[in-house]
DNA sequence: CCCTCTGTTGGATT
DNA sequence: CAATCCAACAGAGG
């Protein structure tokens, strides 16, 4: 479930618990990936939260930081094993601030997510393209980036190197938004529908920040109800035109998309 | 009740 | 490149 607007929701979260606040344990539970150092991160500040893709980083006072990735299922939530068990709980971390204790874990069902402590975040950014809501991130920079050849956009965009947050959900939000197929070579794209990627892409980031933000992380997809435009509604009708939406897969990853507003 | 299928992440392999 | 498998599980459907 976590995509970019979850991955944000967790940042805002994690920075309101511990934003200033000591870093007193931080311990692996049942089944949980906590890598790196972890005890470099003891008696260390977080002194910012930060999120760069899906990437959320946790900055220590002394030039380290608390990496996290939610994998497929990940969440950040209050309360620790022994306060409030609930299943998949997978890393604790405890901290400290105004001689308040807190628990934060991860839960996380399938294992995907992670907790590291690194010596150094930038490597890790490094690999990473622009953030998709970096302001400096543009119609042709995106195009610079992902354009040319003949590989399918949404490989290229779905690429972690050439941009950083897009998720399978967010790319055909925004190639529906767009106007265009997700399997359309990426270089037989005109500088004008990367502009209306680029702006598609960030219109469903905002509308489902909207959705979601809140006290607690509630997904917009749980719940029963399928709250996309085009993400897992094939065959019903295209909202825009009527047509049935159809699915295919590209790389074991399903798209959805109207034929008749997004033809190849 | 038991299969079988699917998948929001990312990495390795062919 | 791109297709495939994998990680480990929940939930849906037959």
């Amino acid at each position: 479930m976590p995509e970019l607007p979850e991955v944000e929701i967790a940042r805002r979260l994690l920075a309101r618990w511990s934003h200033g606040a000591e870093v007193v344990a931080l311990e692996p539970l049942t089944g949980g990936r906590l890598e790196g150092d972890p005890a470099a991160a003891l008696g260390a500040t977080l002194a910012r939260w930060d999120r760069h893709g899906k990437l959320l980083i946790g900055h220590l006072s002394g030039g380290g930081a608390l990496l996290s990735h939610l994998g497929m299922t990940g969440k950040w939530a209050r309360g620790g094993p022994h306060l409030d068990p609930r299943p998949h709980q997978r890393v604790l971390l405890t901290v400290e601030r105004g001689g308040e204790r807190a628990q934060l874990t991860l839960i996380d069902p399938r294992r995907l997510g992670w907790v590291a402590v690194v010596p150094d975040p930038a490597p890790w950014l490094a690999r990473l393209g622009p953030d998709a809501l970096d302001p400096a991130l543009d119609g042709p920079t995106l195009a610079r980036r992902a354009g040319g050849g003949a590989a399918p956009l949404k490989t290229r965009l779905l690429d972690q190197a050439r941009v950083a947050g897009l998720g399978n959900i967010c790319v055909l939000e925004a190639c529906f938004r767009a106007g265009v197929h997700p399997h359309t070579p990426a270089g037989a794209l005109p500088p004008a529908a990367w502009e209306r990627l680029l702006a598609g892409a960030r219109a469903h980031i905002a509308h489902t920040l909207a959705a979601e933000a809140g006290e607690e992380i509630t997904y917009l997809s749980e719940g029963g109800h399928n709250p996309f435009l085009v993400y897992g509604k094939a065959p019903a009708p295209c909202p825009r035109c009527g047509e049935p939406i159809a699915k295919a897969a590209l790389a074991g990853r399903p798209s959805f998309y109207c034929p008749r507003c997004q033809p190849l």
